[in-house]
DNA sequence: CGAGTGACCGCAA
DNA sequence: ATTGCGGCCACTC
């Protein structure tokens, strides 16, 4: 089989299969999931993604580098804040968490290597 | 099939 | 330190 599009992760796929997996108390910025999935600059395609993703996912762990909350999150941004307290995350008065120190990085688990199973 | 858009990131004054 | 702009690539209509 050569490389066949079937074979491979669609880049949606991988944003929410590494969303899907990111243990509670953890948090990933947009441009880091976009860099695992293959595209470091499409940290704004995430951003369409979990706008048009599953609902279900914990997409409130995503936050931008700044460790600011996203801006269109349903519920704007006190409901972000609030999800994220009731799951124990430190949220500061400007809506954003300490990145450096709740940033999940999947280098080392199986995740990683599904996505570079192909 | 084509064009527009965006829950961003990085850099330049 | 802050502010503003462009770029970039996948997704939707």
């Amino acid at each position: 089989m050569a490389s066949s599009e079937a074979d491979i992760l669609n880049f949606r796929q991988r944003v929410e299969l590494l969303v899907s997996h990111i243990p509670q108390g953890r948090v990933m910025t947009y441009g880091q999931l976009a860099a695992l999935c293959g595209s470091a600059r499409a940290a704004r395609i995430v951003g369409g993604i979990a706008h048009f993703g599953d609902p279900k996912l914990p997409w409130h762990r995503v936050v931008n580098k700044q460790g600011g909350l996203a801006s269109g999150y349903p519920g704007d941004r006190p409901g972000h804040r609030a999800v994220l307290e009731a799951e124990g995350y430190t949220v500061s008065d400007e809506y954003r968490v300490n990145v450096s120190e709740l940033l999940w990085r999947p280098e080392g688990t199986e995740l990683t290597q599904t996505l570079f199973k192909v």
